[in-house]
DNA sequence: GGATAATCTTTGACACATCAATAATTGCGT
DNA sequence: ACGCAATTATTGATGTGTCAAAGATTATCC
């Protein structure tokens, strides 16, 4: 057995790999044409509302730049609106139009139905388990 | 405590992202301008001389036209070269430069620290836990 | 042995990641 | 007020990911 040091990345790797193809696919199959992170990005928005970009990118993992790009690809698709922060003229205002706030409550169930799909026959306990060592990976990489 | 359903694959996402930046800057400060990929690119060719693009791409779980152009920027710094395959036009045949050996076998050195920095305080039963569950989601994905 | 299918690789189009540099605006110190 | 630092967002450059289509070559089948 080789040892576990050295292809734990490559399993993490394949696993998040796998399941973004699977839940694109699935998410494309079902008749919406948006991204995962585009749909993270509208529902973060949603949940914290006058959020600025800056905070969006650590809400959802990414740099400040990706979320720029993000933004600009779902104003084009009707689903974001920008304002000028009225306060402060650095910052912009996100606003989620009907549209965007319906596509994302109908991909929701799809996403949800492929976290049950993925998560089948894993037990709840080794889960937790997982999600400690997780942290502590993300914690070691942090210094 | 939020369902553990609904955070797994986000604290998954962060923990390869943050391991990821880590390694990476690492590479970077230890004076190599290689990326993750390039060098794991490279070292299965090594463990697998004369290979095809194909089962390279399975390898390091990408996709074909990853890997052209991976190969492509590869032979550009020199690491690389392209050859057709004698029996097969269809096929390039991928041989490591002298360079190429070289760089991989000193960020060798460095990506061995990185993981183990990475795995800092986890024991390796855990670990093998893990390994099953990442094993599990990635089979659950690919039916 | 010539049409057709299968295999291997490349290319195009678009989305995202990362780093560094640049605007634009606001806040602070004196 | 003024200059300068800090904050917020954008842009440019380069690398990778994904899908679909196309090119090139080889295998198959009648």
């Amino acid at each position: 057995m080789e040892n576990i040091d050295q292809v734990i990345f490559y399993k993490l790797e394949k696993a998040i790999r796998s399941y973004r193809q699977f839940a694109q696919r699935q998410i494309k199959t079902s008749g919406f044409s948006i991204t995962i992170d585009q749909w993270l990005t509208i529902q973060n928005i949603l949940e914290h509302p006058g959020i600025k970009q800056q905070e969006l990118a650590e809400k959802v993992f990414k740099d400040n730049a990706s979320i720029t790009r993000i933004v600009e690809l779902l104003v084009k698709a009707k689903y974001l609106k920008r304002k000028v922060h009225k306060a402060d003229r650095r910052r912009t205002t996100l606003i989620v139009t009907k549209e965007g706030e319906e596509v994302v409550e109908k991909v929701n169930e799809v996403i949800l139905q492929n976290r049950a799909k993925a998560l089948q026959e894993i037990d709840r306990e080794q889960l937790m388990a997982m999600d400690n060592i997780l942290h502590i990976i993300t914690t070691n990489c942090q210094e």
